[in-house]
DNA sequence: CGGTATCCACAATGATACTG
DNA sequence: CAGTATCATTGTGGATACCG
């Protein structure tokens, strides 16, 4: 069946929303990452959920998936496309709104900078 | 409670995430609007919907809510704020990167096309 | 007209145990 | 090591009735 969204926010939206996604975009924007790596960076994500959002994002085409070896264990490596390279001038600008409107707002902190998401856009 | 938030990604999706908040947010930036105005616009939300997403945005500082009238039938206007404008740039990009994924991906299609954001910036 | 209150359905995330 | 299966929990949105 046809997936039809009424305008292009929510298209891309239904792509970077989810718990997890915008970390994992900014860390595999820094370089790609096996699974432990991920689950290094991301102590709480559980692994149901780690392989949820990466398959998403792979169905989507934001991210790729290269498996190594011929046995367990195995060896399973995730980077950013194209595609999800493309992504780099939105998530900055996003990044940053965030970050002004934490600075503008008490009860609100961000804990990262939109630096790592800058370096998902050079390395495109 | 301090909210906190991993990232400014994280922050902005947390502003403008919400089934309805896309298109209340084009629909708003053409001009401001009544709620009769907004359930025209949206024939399939609920009343009790409609409210928590413009009482959400409101609490975000994205619009403004005015009412006129001492006694029933209220008239109550919607508008976009200062920091609702801001959003004009982000939203206008992810509009047209959705449009163009949906123009390559088969099975996905954008029904509205991004100028209704691209006036939200203009007002501003 | 605009909004609230209640109750309900479903989707998204999490906990845990298990597999090759 | 990476992933699946199952079950529990939570959050978000929807249906309906009612109020000033």
């Amino acid at each position: 069946m046809k997936k039809s969204y009424n305008n292009g926010v929510e298209a891309t939206l239904g792509v970077i929303s989810g718990k997890w996604k915008p970390q994992l975009l900014c860390y595999l924007g820094q370089r790609p990452q096996r699974t432990c790596d991920l689950r290094q960076n991301l102590p709480a994500i559980s692994q149901k959920v780690l392989t949820q959002q990466l398959r998403e994002l792979e169905r989507d085409g934001i991210i790729s998936r290269q498996i190594s070896g011929d046995r367990a264990p195995f060896k399973v490596t995730y980077a950013l496309t194209e595609l999800g390279h493309s992504l780099g001038e939105i998530l900055v600008q996003m990044s940053l709104w965030g970050e002004q409107r934490a600075n503008q707002v008490p009860d609100m902190e961000v804990t990262h900078d939109h630096e790592g998401f800058t370096q998902l856009l050079q390395n495109s």
